[in-house]
RNA sequence: GGCGACGUAGCCAAGGGGCCAAAGGCGAGGGUCUGCAAAAUCCUUAUUCGUGGGUUCAAAUCCCACCGUCGCCUCCA
């Protein structure tokens, strides 16, 4: 019995689908106009860890995450860096694609893109002025959240308080304060489609509410995304699709907490990001996932050197009993059914199932750890290895190692060899030569010092 | 100003009425191993859960107040 705790309701739920079995899940995405930061893969990790749990505990999971192609940062970037929008977006897909791949996440089953769904946002923006939810003012459409009864829920604000505040932007056209942009009007060197209000482009909330219902349908069972999405974000999506279907939209609502850096929240406006492919070059995959999924997907955390050093560090004596089992059984696997996996397998699922409590997760597998280090017993220990490897469908470690390239390696040998050189010990640098050469490395002394290459 | 979350050992972090004299990780101290070292390994490391009240047979866990930290209310995962 899995529980998730719902934003929704502010409490931990026993999760039932709408389908038996199946699960259909939106993450929300990128804006893709620069690289992803650490925060944006711990939403990426975790929800993909999750939806690789949902699969591992039987269910089918419809998993889709979205890329928002249109959006004012691109469109300025790309102004500014002289290329179309699209061109920007490509770049920056890809790159999330290279990233994706590195931390180990699973592609989604759709990964659709705002700008071909414009079509659709049309359709269901019309579907809204239709039912009165939405008004037209000058080629700009505004949702009514007033229209919307229940405008609030998620985020737990009344509209009331909304506007006794004073950091509501001032806009004239609009009716009230807090209705938003389903559609904006052409503006100069923006992108621009044709619709039923003149030239113009797509709001931002707009498009996860039309993806969904087009890939998942009106109604679907989880959507998830960043605390930081509730409000307006998720508010807002939540009215627009709810009042354009009548029906309840989404199950259960994930949120994953921030990460900031020394006290301050982490993003891309604050300046104060750090890049995944920074981080995956400085301390590897694998320990930027134990860093991920060791805290609760839904508390803050901060990220510093020494979190990813003690993740590290944590990681590596997972690596070492796995050492230290083949080392004592060599490959053997147990896969049969017994009462010790049963037992573990247990106190793993009892853990993530309670609202995907990876910390707990892990205090199992370190229980494991201790286990296999100080037992003998073979067939424990083969038994403790399926496990990992079992788990590793949800954990998404490479165990594969080779996170340093060889040529750091290759670089110190020559570095000696050039040392016994310089000694004259000319017996010792050739053995170093020759050992180099039938490992595949070409050494040339040239005047400006020593070079090698990989033959 | 409004709304919300959090405060557990040197640090990180689970637990959210009795199974808790509180899981797990990092670090630190000591032992084993070792030519020396490193690595590895074993053991130890919170009578206590921000502060003060209250509810209860029983509270880290519920309620109230206070102090502190953070997030959202504007684009953001």
């Amino acid at each position: 019995m899995i529980r998730i705790t719902n934003t929704f309701t502010g409490k931990k739920e026993v999760f039932k689908t709408l389908t038996p079995n199946r699960v259909k899940m939106y993450v929300c995405g990128p804006t893709v106009y620069n690289l992803i930061h650490v925060g944006n893969a711990r939403a990426a990790v975790v929800f993909d860890s999750f939806r690789r749990y949902l699969e591992y505990r039987g269910y089918s999971v419809t998993y889709t995450q979205n890329f928002t192609d249109i959006d004012d940062k691109i469109i300025n970037t790309a102004n500014k860096d002289g290329i179309s929008s699209k061109a920007l977006s490509d770049r920056y897909i890809a790159e999330y694609f290279k990233d994706a791949c590195m931390l180990g996440i699973k592609p989604a089953t759709f990964h659709p893109r705002t700008t071909d769904f414009v079509k659709d946002i049309i359709n269901f923006i019309v579907d809204l002025e239709e039912k009165n939810f939405a008004y037209s003012k000058n080629g700009d459409v505004y949702f009514d959240v007033s229209a919307f009864k229940s405008y609030g829920a998620l985020s737990h604000r009344n509209p009331a308080d909304m506007r006794a505040g004073s950091r509501i932007e001032i806009n004239e056209l609009k009716d009230d304060p807090l209705d938003f942009t389903l559609w904006k009007a052409a503006k100069p060197d923006e992108p621009e489609w044709k619709s039923p209000w003149g030239e113009g482009r797509p709001g931002w909330h707009i498009e996860c509410s039309v993806m969904s219902s087009v890939l998942l349908g009106d109604s679907f069972d989880i959507h998830a995304g960043g605390t930081d999405l509730i409000f307006p974000h998720h508010e807002n999506e939540r009215a627009q699709s709810e009042a354009r279907s009548g029906k309840k939209w989404v199950s259960y609502w994930m949120h994953n907490g921030m990460i900031s850096i020394k006290e301050e929240k982490m993003s891309k406006s604050i300046g104060n990001i750090f890049n995944v492919r920074e981080a995956l070059k400085v301390y590897g995959p694998n320990a930027l996932r134990v860093y991920l999924l060791s805290k609760h997907y839904r508390s803050p955390i901060e990220f510093s050197s020494e979190r990813m050093e003690e993740a590290k560090a944590a990681y590596s004596r997972i690596t070492n009993a796995l050492y230290e089992i083949e080392r004592k059984i060599g490959n053997e696997f147990k896969v049969k059914k017994d009462a010790f996996t049963e037992e573990w397998r247990a106190h793993m699922m009892e853990a993530l199932d309670d609202d995907f409590n990876t910390p707990q997760a892990f205090s199992v597998i370190f229980e494991l750890v201790k286990k296999a280090l100080s037992s003998d017993k073979k067939e424990e220990l083969s038994q403790i290895k399926a496990l990992f490897f079992e788990w590793n469908y949800f954990l998404g470690f490479d165990f594969s190692k080779t996170e340093k390239s060889a040529d750091e390696f290759v670089e110190q040998l020559v570095n000696l060899r050039n040392d016994a050189r310089a000694r004259k010990d000319y017996a010792q640098s050739d053995k170093i030569r020759d050992t180099l050469q039938k490992l595949g490395v070409e050494i040339r002394d040239l005047s400006d010092g020593t070079h090698w290459r990989w033959n």
